[in-house]
DNA sequence: GCCGCCCTATCGGAGAAACCGATGGCATGA
DNA sequence: TCATGCCATCGGTTTCTCCGATAGGGCGGC
């Protein structure tokens, strides 16, 4: 059994057919077709459905999968673990976290103020959804999220909580209304996130409560963007709070004085079981970013 | 890499040398000395200390073991899972245990009493050192034993409680003496296992306590015809209450009237972390055999 | 119905790798 | 000093791997 054979049923799986896992792979497509034939008659049963179209796992491929990754994945820590390397801990988290958090505390986790628990560390930005894919798949070991729900059954610790803020720049009309009613802010304009954006969906909903008809500016798929608009007065964000908490404290920005509209976030880590010698460093890290949580996460 | 060149290594390290393990692997010499190579040119780092008079892992080899383990395992429940065999449950017992009492445990869980979480089990007789080991370098998956005390910290649950009796043939001389005392049985000649046996100990106790004279008429190291000297009225035996039950109820055996002596034994199942599919099933197991223990394990 | 398109299997050959037996070097112990 | 046991290396044979080219087969467009 060599660990090609199940690379190309992995890509194989992954792209849907056996020329693109070629390609993928570097190979000709009649090489992935001999490690797949290899393969089969190695394990005695046919693993793929080939068809003209495509080809898919059949029910004992399909009970080979996590096997083959769980093999290459101890592969790979083989080797790692070997060479004398630290382990290796993949993290994946959402875009504004991954901005606006995660710099300063992997910075500290690599400075060692998690002990000796050390790890190299990768993460991968991502949605949602498909970080959660990308966890149970044993792509990645461990995923920043917010407020992720239920349907998930593995390990997990909460990390900090935080809010979403409506914010301007402190020359914008809304900044100087006090108290701000809801009808106010329904004569000013957003700047929003595109769909699927967690904040997109937190603005939707407090559209929703405040009515149909909020006003959309701009529309843009960077946080980071959208921020920098709202510093140049350009509308009112809802953003969360970690987020802006520079510019709210130099300044730039404000937050407005509304009482209805702020949401709960909760950050949680989630990761997956048997991480092996990964485990130590990932756990040094989710206290770190535990104690990493600023102050102004406390639910005020 | 090749699962072949990990089986070498696992071979040179278990057998001391490359030679021992080509003939243990059915190659050549030279071949497994080519396969070492490439492994370690596939490493990057040598793994073996080559002397003239042996063979030794290095500091990464020693690191490269586990994984070489876990690597071979995770390849044969593959295999299992792939072709659509039930998972494969490696158990080990002392012999008094496998011979007296996982029997009727194995029947039931065979005949489906676990329910749908069923397993091949394969059950390996050994010491309790050689036990431990067995379970610590991952050649099997939970183990049965007799008040194995400290130096373990996977997952364990206690099965159930025994004694250990004195008996003997009823026409022996000492069964007719109520109540017997320590000076009496001085007088007799027991029948004992080898020393190492873990009911060798339990009498080398009884025989501290009770006097250095105790006079032995028989060395045996089958719990089984040892017994069946008892039977025959050939002297006394200290044997676990479990072992004799058939021949307590039956009358061949009976258990002397003494108030010293009596070893209370704790039955303790003991499994590795990580069994995968095979937990369910020796979950399955342990509850099975904690329901097994007849009623006479209680202490009385 | 027919043709082109995309997918995969198969074939023959070149190169690489696995395996073997034989040989030689090296340390150890007699 | 010699015999012994262990391992590395070498040359040759067999096997495997990979490739390009070719062929078969379903699917959609014409």
């Amino acid at each position: 059994m060599d660990t090609r054979q199940l690379r190309a049923f992995l890509a194989v799986v992954e792209t849907g057919g056996i020329s693109s896992a070629a390609e993928q792979l570097g190979y000709a497509q009649s090489s992935v077709s001999d490690q797949l034939r290899t393969l089969e008659r190695d394990l005695g049963v046919p693993v793929l459905n080939r068809t003209s179209v495509g080809t898919a796992p059949t029910e004992a491929g399909q009970r080979l999968l996590p096997y083959a990754r769980r093999l290459l994945d101890l592969d790979n820590e083989m080797r790692r673990s070997v060479s004398g390397r630290r382990p290796l801990l993949r993290i994946g988290a959402l875009q504004s976290l991954a901005d606006e958090w995660l710099p300063e505390v992997l910075t500290a986790f690599d400075h060692g103020a998690a002990g000796p628990d050390t790890a190299d560390v990768t993460v991968t930005v991502s949605s949602r959804g498909r970080l959660m894919e990308d966890l149970n798949d044993g792509r990645l070991d461990a995923v920043f999220t917010l407020d992720s729900g239920p349907g998930y059954d593995g390990p997990s610790a909460v990390v900090g909580h935080d809010r979403v803020v409506l914010v301007t720049a402190p020359s914008h009309p809304l900044a100087s209304i006090h108290p701000l009613t809801l009808d106010d802010v329904k004569r000013s304009e957003f700047l929003v996130t595109e769909i699927g954006c967690i904040y997109r969906q937190c603005f939707d909903e407090f559209g929703r409560d405040v009515g149909p008809a909020l006003r959309i500016a701009m529309i843009t798929g960077s946080l980071n963007a959208l921020r920098r608009l709202a510093v140049n007065g350009r509308g009112a964000a809802l953003l969360p709070r970690f987020s802006v908490q520079a510019e709210l404290e130099s300044g730039d920005l404000v937050m407005l004085d509304l009482k209805e509209g702020p949401v709960a976030l909760t950050v949680e880590a989630r990761w997956r079981e048997g991480l092996g010698p990964a485990e130590a460093p990932l756990r040094a890290l989710v206290e770190l970013t535990q104690r990493f949580s600023p102050a102004s996460w406390a639910m005020t």
